[in-house]
DNA sequence: CTGAAAGCGCTTACAG
DNA sequence: CTGAAAGCGCTTACAG
């Protein structure tokens, strides 16, 4: 059986009143007896129950962290930046795959507080807002790398816009004149901003971003091949394509390959995010990175402390983006 | 305030153990009044705390899932199989990346065990078996990936053996006959096992693995990339190279370019685990694929039957791999 | 400096 | 069929 805080007070001759202040480190104890007490501790392997301190009032240190899907390597490097600055703090972090979809978000909210936790961070994508400004009226939030503006809640975002600019500004830099987009749907801030980007940095140069070189993609590889398979297909083809995520530019990798159109001599492809498959596609992707350690470093620390110290005003952090120049990107004459 | 058991019991004018039972379905209630009660629990949006029901026996739905690195893409896809699982059962799981270091598992495991989680599945390395020892005695232990012959835990992994066999028979089937791998630590069986179905392979067709064709890594693609420049250094270099694992494999193939070796007109290289990175290198990788879904389905699977039901015999599931052919694999003729 | 007592939100025999 | 009471393992005023 494990030791309670019951076997430390009588082993220790005092109360648990006792025990509990020395636990926390609270009250005035005398030093003798504090180091009784915390040498029986060890003896016991004694552990408080966080179950019942949270009963009592106080954390769970535990908190949920929505994302759309854990398998993805971006998410994935997201999680694991989170997991390692919670950990620092004395948190544990319950990971939550939503696919993006308001039932799966919807459930899993109901289970993380029923489970008491501490609060939450949102990665995910959700249609109906109201669930977000009504999360966040019951137990703090931080938003990450996604945002809703009519709710008020602790934000940390990259710069998509200056992501997109940066995107474009290398091709044109490059000569290039058609140049189409891969987005997401544009329901999704960030992806609105980098398109966005990415047209005003083109209409500067006096290049219109044509509508139907924007195509609207789902999340998918699949779905990237797919579309670039019908931007190539255009007699008046793109010779440079903006993709919104690793993901999608896997997709035009794949496509360009098949309709045998050489990356880069013939088309030059930037994407976005900058994980660890850019690295490792043929060629390798020239990509807008992300800081996806700090975004989930600093999504955690404006957790802890909105919990630990009084409530603050909310934040909105915007973090940089670096463009990462690899070999799917090559100069142009026309 | 959220509403506790002893508001939905006023409300309804009846004792919370009353209220107890509805939510449990136990104990003889009028239909009536179960309806009545159901009724104002939803009107008042009751929700019950698990932390109270954990802390009055029950379990808190919650445990722990320790792996090496979310962020690195073979377990990422296992924790979303895990993850999925547990959740279709109504468990959730708090991730713990480890790097498979003892420390870092002593960390998390005293963490768990203090949020009295159900149980945990090991997906990590350790090098001090007794901690796993210790642990499979204080709480039900699934091991995944991984095994510990000295400790009765259950079991799902590959069936690494036969995979490594797949590989051998692979390249034999294509001419080669100067074949080297690039492996973890020996220490973890799993490498052990997928080399030594390799090695028996080729000497059945009387092909001996020669020691300085085997190379032992670390766990990176950097290691990869640094083990394979020193193979392809050697004059009488391999022709064909099995990775343990899709990581090794990308290190292989980037070392493989630097050194201007053509993969697989000059190389052939089969790797193991069938990530997405498999699929997305230049060229994609021949890889020997891991049921991922199916290891993490399964590993929740046994845990839940030995948190709910009676707990059973230990059992080890094997699960089959499947060879992936793709395009980093080629003849060769002497 | 130390302890008795109430309380956190539940569940579980037990009695009726 | 229903409820009073004890208990889970803690924390927190409050009294001394």
């Amino acid at each position: 059986m494990k030791a309670t805080i019951y076997d430390v007070a009588r082993e220790a001759g005092v109360s648990i009143a006792t025990v509990s202040k020395v636990i926390n480190g609270k009250g005035k104890i005398s030093e003798e007896r504090r180091r009784e007490i915390i040498e029986i501790m060890d003896r016991l392997h004694y552990q408080p129950s966080v179950i019942a301190s949270a009963l009592t009032g106080k954390h769970t240190y535990t908190f949920g962290l929505l994302i759309p899907d854990i398998s993805n390597p971006f998410f994935a490097e997201v999680a694991r930046a989170v997991e390692d600055r919670a950990h620092q703090l004395g948190y544990s972090v319950i990971i939550c795959s939503t696919d993006n979809k308001d039932d799966r978000v919807e459930r899993y909210i109901g289970l993380l507080k029923q489970k008491s936790v501490d609060g939450i961070i949102m990665g995910t994508g959700i249609e109906r807002v109201d669930m977000a400004a009504e999360l966040s009226g019951s137990m703090p939030v931080v938003a990450i790398g996604r945002e809703w503006s009519s709710v008020p809640v602790h934000t940390v975002v990259a710069d998509d816009y200056q992501g997109g600019r940066a995107a474009a500004s290398h091709l044109l830099g490059l000569g290039h004149r058609r140049c189409a987009v891969l987005s997401e749907s544009m329901t999704i801030i960030s992806s609105r901003e980098r398109v966005q980007g990415y047209r005003q940095a083109l209409e500067e140069a006096g290049i219109p971003l044509h509508n139907d070189h924007i195509r609207i993609c789902k999340f998918s590889i699949e779905d990237g091949r797919r579309n670039t398979a019908l931007l190539l297909a255009d007699e008046n083809r793109p010779t440079a394509l903006f993709c919104c995520n690793d993901l999608l530019a896997v997709g035009a990798l794949q496509a360009a390959r098949e309709a045998g159109v050489r990356v880069p001599e013939q088309l030059s492809i930037v994407s976005f995010d900058n994980t660890i498959l850019a690295a490792v596609t043929d060629p390798p992707l020239t990509s807008v990175a992300q800081p996806m350690e700090q975004l989930g470093a600093m999504a955690v620390n404006l957790l802890v402390r909105e919990l630990e110290e009084k409530p603050s005003d909310k934040q909105r952090i915007v973090l940089q983006t670096e463009l990462i120049v690899r070999e799917s990107t090559a100069g142009w004459r026309s």
